[in-house]
DNA sequence: TTAAAAATTGTTATATTATAACATTAAAGT
DNA sequence: ACTTTAATGTTATAATATAACAATTTTTAA
């Protein structure tokens, strides 16, 4: 499904872009959410919150699930890491720095998963709302489906 | 948020259209399957599963988690019920003949919330996957913000 | 019409996902 | 340095959902 060539490298640009993120806004990248957020950037398969906190466990860290939970909490707030609510699981902001028209291709296959921005979707989803005087705050798009290697 | 004028015309309608939708598909719309749709209609506030089972306690039935969650799959399978991701709750189909370009907004404050459709949105979602030669099989799309009535 | 098969429901147990509440430690502000 | 705030540790439990097998009901078909 993804274009990504060297994960490591990925992973890395994931990492020091979060890093510049929370040293501009003054927020306190802890070495446990890092610890988190890199495991969470290890795939492109969205990331069970207990699966994190068992390869946290192998760690340095005594976890227990309050400790993945506010990590997570913290990352989802400070838009370095989605929620997928369709599956209950976590994945890495792919531009941290702007959150438009996002959505999620899921694939029920490979479980890998893509974030994806449209502004034509976006475009459609506002005009959808307001025929209707909705004032949105959060707008959860995911289609599960096959990509195209697993079809 | 809702136009629902007579909200027991809007149940016994549901029903109804329900009734028919099994007979003509050879589906078995038992009594117990009959009462969670029925629950899940009594308000346009989306329905927590273990409220549903509670709600069913008080009838006839020895109800239990399995007793809810099978009438859920069914109601699900047949497209009577939805389930929004987003609050893990469940909410009755508006229109369960035809699912095209549907999505929801639920209102963060009276919890409300309302199935609309918008084939435009449908449109701008084909052409985005299209893109990624995704091919979909099922899609999230919820809202959640405020509605007109409680902004 | 009755036996076999299939679908539904009952029941017990447990898996999965997430948060409350309070104690302790570390960091930042004054 | 001391106070306050933020972060983490810890125990317990809440909320959501499914597995597995037994009993019953409905349908099929001999």
């Amino acid at each position: 499904m993804l274009d990504c060539q060297d994960h490591e490298v990925c992973i890395e640009s994931a990492m020091s872009e979060a890093e510049s993120i929370c040293q501009e806004n003054g927020l306190r990248f802890t070495e446990l959410r890092k610890e988190v957020l890199r495991l969470i950037w290890l795939s492109h398969v969205p990331a069970k919150a207990y699966d994190i906190l068992e390869k946290l466990k192998g760690k340095a860290w005594s976890a227990k699930p309050p400790t993945v939970y506010r990590a997570l909490d913290f990352l989802l707030e400070t838009g370095l890491v989605h929620k997928l609510d369709s599956i209950n699981a976590y994945i890495g902001c792919s531009h941290p720095r702007e959150h438009n028209g996002c959505y999620f291709l899921i694939c029920t296959d490979c479980n890998e998963a893509k974030e994806c921005c449209s502004p034509e979707l976006t475009d459609a989803i506002e005009l959808a709302w307001n025929k209707n005087s909705f004032r949105p705050q959060k707008v959860t798009l995911e289609v599960l489906g096959q990509c195209g290697e697993c079809e």
